[in-house]
RNA sequence: GGGCGAUUAACUCAGCGGUAGAGUGCCACCUUCACACGGUGGAAGUCGCAGGUUCAAGUCCUGCAUCGCCCACCA
């Protein structure tokens, strides 16, 4: 007999809460999730899990995303693969930075040495309102940063937990760290090494207010009011034409005029000379196919630098420099009349540019609109026509035009020129390498779940217009590992960089010095100076596969985890997050960092925009994981097909709930029926059980597939369907009475006992990944001991080779039978007004004559369910084999005497 | 301006070449001994619009519309 499962020793309802944390300790304690370095690449899967910037709040979009890669990975696990689910905090960028100055009322000085004593304690607002920041060495103020970011990642760490991430916590790491410094720096000498790695000065996107670097990938279009204004220019031997700039405080850096070769308008022009007005300089006009007759006046002209067009220009034609903006977005002082700024009339050119100095972009702009409605302006001389009408020739047109902005940044992009650091990624025909058309190459080898993400991610890397800034000018960051000497005369040379050993590693150059150099050369003559710069945050980021796999710490480790299996990520930063991972891969070993993309769509809220925290619509993890659970709420991001954003809705997690505390009362009832003898697979001896069975192989196998295809979604509805519709409301009810004994019939009675513990041994485990607690608590019950295997999800997926030794039934459907007769009779009762539990005293079951046979092997049961004393089969050849059964007459017994009723055999 | 996706019952979503599906909500009935966080039954859709391919189209193709996302050299 088998130990009969005490349901009375359970609650009468799943306390949740208390499981989750009941069995977040014993996973942990056990090492559930715990990775086995002992084995090899080809059994192991490893998840390249995104770092969460710790700074930012708990949201549901990280609960569902989070989730998504979780229930993959615990159907990995109990596929037999050794799981590798490591966690790594972001804490390298800007949001940090802003919260460790805030914080502890600091700014960071790289020049600063470090101080190792140095205390200091979070500032309260008398502090941040009376005391200037205390200023620190950029080495403190990391150790800072680990303060204030230890403290968000345990929040994350305690979100995490609860919803059940099976990650393995001592896989886990921070981008600031130690190690990720020394392994983006040896990302930066391997490239440095294979060639892909050069400092330049050259126009670079950039932004004034935070005076740094970006690069494309951190820009972006806003749609911002501007105006053209139309300025007349006049040519050298006669002649003028206007163009059209929205741009008219660049007119001192014009260094060029130009129009589309097949422009007849200007045709006349091409290899003569403007003179642009107020400076008077005298710049080339030359034809381009690049620009458009269409767009303003057909003529524009060429500044250093207005846009990323002016720059290629600059290149081709060999256009002079002259840089007008600064770091800070303004004018910097120049003198026409130079040979940098020639002026056929510097006097006056000078005169107008006094007045721009120091101006900021904005203003410098009114300046010149105003001097440009002044006759005077106009270009004069003898062979030009005199200023006799003001050069602007009408009033600013207004237009909302699309400006480059960074991303975080408020003013527009200017192109500044600055010496910075870049990856190459556009082809290079004079090093015969096409880094570009390499990347495409890899995006191909990766699959992309779904498919069709591929698509932007080779738009954005065939897009591609520049190489990748690596350097910015920021002091909280991964230092650029880098010296340059400084020469007898005291001239520092950029082109011959010091480069630390790998064994050096990390470097802060700022306050290390070179080996063969003593820190009292610093900034002297024949010493050094150290690269003041920080990557840019991706540099590290495109790095997570090789953070985890200890690339070039740990090549044994190495070798096991990579490169990863999946990569879970959300769309928006296909751009940068993968294709920067994609690009370093490629570079430093020539392959792919993973195989699989899984791209999770957003959380949507009612109105169909996307969560966010300023637009106040989001609801808080904590609050939903007490209402409706760890569970309830994993089975409502697990109901998202990957890719797919969806609208934010409560009725799902509460039918998460709901399925929790079925499977709750269903468990315990399975549990609680038993038999005689022998109750194990072999027992299922019983035509109907071995039908179920038969469905349930089904739902294995489809299940099964599903996973392989990352379609979880469609894994959970086909499990979830199977266990309300299959094993709840029809096998359970059908059985019940052969499973109490009071059938009369002992092998019936093991035959259904033993089929009701299968389907619910299996499918406790399809549901394990979705709904680890329930299934787990539900596993300890019974299972946990007779396998051997105290967790779940430890135990091994199901497969048909475990059902195999079950044999088919003699006719698959007969089970499907079973449940359409004993629909029709729930109907029949209903229909009469009956409740379903209500005893007949017969019916007539009518069916096309070719059923009844196959009803046959399903009739005791189903009777016995519906409490039908006696019944008539007939036969009606006008009901088509689709028909079913039909239940022509009832009779249903008086409610006093169901109770006492004799039930049938 | 280009690309990608979405558009199916009141709501949230499946289905993607063979007679429209689920859950929720709604209506009726049922205090049925695992579960009222339950059960049984029911009503509810011209599958965004217009063409086309096919014996057959939510399902494939072509336009269009609406929404969303990504991208684009800003004169």
């Amino acid at each position: 007999m088998t130990k009969p499962f005490d349901p009375s020793s359970l609650p009468a309802h799943f306390d949740a809460a208390s499981a989750e944390r009941r069995w977040d300790a014993r996973w942990s304690e056990a090492g559930a999730y715990h990775w086995d370095d002992r084995r090899g690449r080809d059994e192991t899967f490893v998840v390249d899990t995104p770092p969460p910037t710790v700074s930012g709040s708990l949201h549901m979009g990280h609960v569902f995303s989070y989730t998504h890669t979780d229930v993959l990975t615990r159907q990995r696990r109990m596929r037999g693969q050794n799981v590798f689910y490591p966690m790594g905090w972001d804490d390298n960028g800007l949001p940090t930075e802003r919260r460790v100055q805030n914080f502890f009322h600091v700014k960071c000085d790289p020049t600063l040495p470090y101080e190792p004593e140095l205390a200091i304690e979070p500032a309260d607002e008398q502090r941040r309102k009376s005391e200037r920041p205390r200023v620190v060495s950029r080495k403190n103020f990391i150790e800072l940063c680990h303060r204030v970011t230890g403290e968000d990642e345990k929040a994350f760490e305690a979100l995490f937990r609860r919803i059940g991430l099976s990650v393995d916590w001592r896989q886990t790491y921070a981008t600031i760290d130690d190690r990720c410094r020394h392994i983006a720096q040896q990302s930066f000498l391997d490239l440095v090494e294979k060639g892909q790695l050069y400092n330049v000065e050259a126009p670079t996107m950039w932004d004034v207010d935070f005076q740094t670097a970006v690069a494309q990938a951190e820009v972006e279009d806003r749609e911002k009011p501007g105006a053209f204004h139309d300025i007349e220019f006049a040519v050298e031997g006669g002649g003028s034409f206007v163009i059209a700039t929205t741009r008219p405080e660049l007119l001192p850096a014009c260094v060029g005029v130009c129009a589309h070769p097949e422009d007849d308008r200007y045709k006349s022009y091409f290899g003569k000379r403007a003179v642009t007005p107020i400076f008077r300089a005298p710049v080339r006009i030359f034809a381009s196919e690049l620009a458009d007759p269409k767009k303003g006046t057909g003529i524009l002209m060429v500044c250093t630098f207005g846009d990323a067009t002016d720059v290629s220009w600059w290149r081709s034609e060999k256009l002079p420099l002259r840089a007008i903006i600064r770091r800070d977005g303004t004018l910097r002082p120049v003198t026409f009349g130079s040979d940098e700024f020639p002026s056929l009339d510097p006097r006056r050119a000078n005169e107008a540019y006094a007045e721009l100095v120091g101006k900021g972009v904005t203003q410098a702009r009114k300046l010149i609109v105003e001097r440009l409605h002044d006759p005077a302006s106009g270009a004069t001389g003898e062979e030009h026509r005199g200023g006799e009408r003001a050069p602007l020739m009408a009033d600013p047109k207004p237009i909302q035009h699309p400006v480059k902005h960074y991303e975080k940044g408020e003013r527009p992009l200017e192109l500044v020129t600055t010496r910075q650091w870049f990856v190459r990624l556009l082809p290079d025909a004079a090093r015969g390498e096409d880094n570009q058309a390499r990347l495409l190459e890899k995006g191909r080898e990766i699959r992309w779940w779904p498919e069709f993400m591929h698509t932007r991610y080779h738009n954005w890397t065939a897009g591609l217009n520049s190489d990748w800034c690596v350097s910015r000018q920021r002091y909280f960051g991964v230092p650029i590992p880098v010296w340059y000497p400084i020469d007898a005369h005291g001239v520092t040379d950029f082109d011959h960089p010091i480069y630390p050993t790998r064994e050096e590693l990390p470097v802060d150059p700022m306050s290390d010095a070179p080996r063969g150099f003593d820190e009292k050369m610093r900034g002297e003559p024949g010493g050094f100076v150290g690269d003041p710069d920080v990557f840019d945050t991706w540099f590290t980021s495109s790095l997570t596969p090789q953070i985890s796999s200890h690339w070039g710490l740990d090549p044994e480790r190495h070798a096991k985890l990579f490169p990863a299996d999946i990569r879970p990520q959300s769309h928006e930063i296909i751009r940068t997050w993968a294709f920067y991972t994609i690009a370093k891969a490629m570079l430093h070993e020539g392959r792919v960092p993973w195989r699989n993309v899984v791209i999770s769509g957003w959380i949507l809220d009612p109105d169909r925009k996307k969560m966010s925290k300023s637009v106040g619509n989001v609801v808080t993890p904590m609050k939903l994981l007490e209402e409706y659970s760890a569970d309830g709420v994993r089975y409502w991001a697990a109901s998202a097909r990957l890719g797919t954003d969806t609208a934010f809705d409560e009725k799902v997690l509460k039918v998460g709930k709901r399925l929790v505390t079925k499977l709750f009362n269903a468990g315990k009832y399975v549990l609680s029926q038993s038999a005689e003898g022998d109750v194990s697979p072999h027992a299922i001896t019983h035509e109907i059980d071995r039908a179920f069975v038969w469905e349930l192989r089904g739902l294995v196998e489809a299940t099964s597939a599903a996973f392989a295809e990352f379609e979880y979604a469609q894994a959970l509805m086909l499990t979830e369907q199977f266990f309300w519709s299959r094993l709840t409301d029809n096998y359970l009810e059908l059985v019940k009475v052969r499973a109490r004994g009071e059938a009369g019939d002992p092998d019936g009675r093991r035959s259904a006992v033993a089929a009701l513990r299968l389907a619910l041994d299996v499918l406790i485990r399809l549901f394990a990944p979705f709904v680890p607690f329930i299934t787990e608590e539900i596993w300890s019950w019974s299972f946990a001991e007779e396998r051997g295997t105290p967790f779940v999800h430890r135990a091994p997926w199901p497969s048909l080779a475990e059902l195999a030794p079950i044999p088919s039934p003699a006719s698959p459907d007969s089970f499907a039978l079973g449940c359409a007769l004993f629909a029709a009779l729930n109907k029949k009762k209903t229909e009469s007004g009956a409740s379903v539990g209500r005893v007949v005293t017969s019916a007539t079951i009518a069916a096309n004559e070719a059923l009844m046979p196959r009803i046959e092997p399903a009739l005791g049961d189903v009777l016995a369910a519906a409490k039908v004393k006696s019944h008539t089969l007939v036969a009606r050849e006008a009901l088509g084999l689709d028909a079913g059964f039909v239940i022509e007459t009832i009779e249903i017994a008086p409610k006093e005497a169901k109770a006492e009723e004799p039930l049938p055999s």
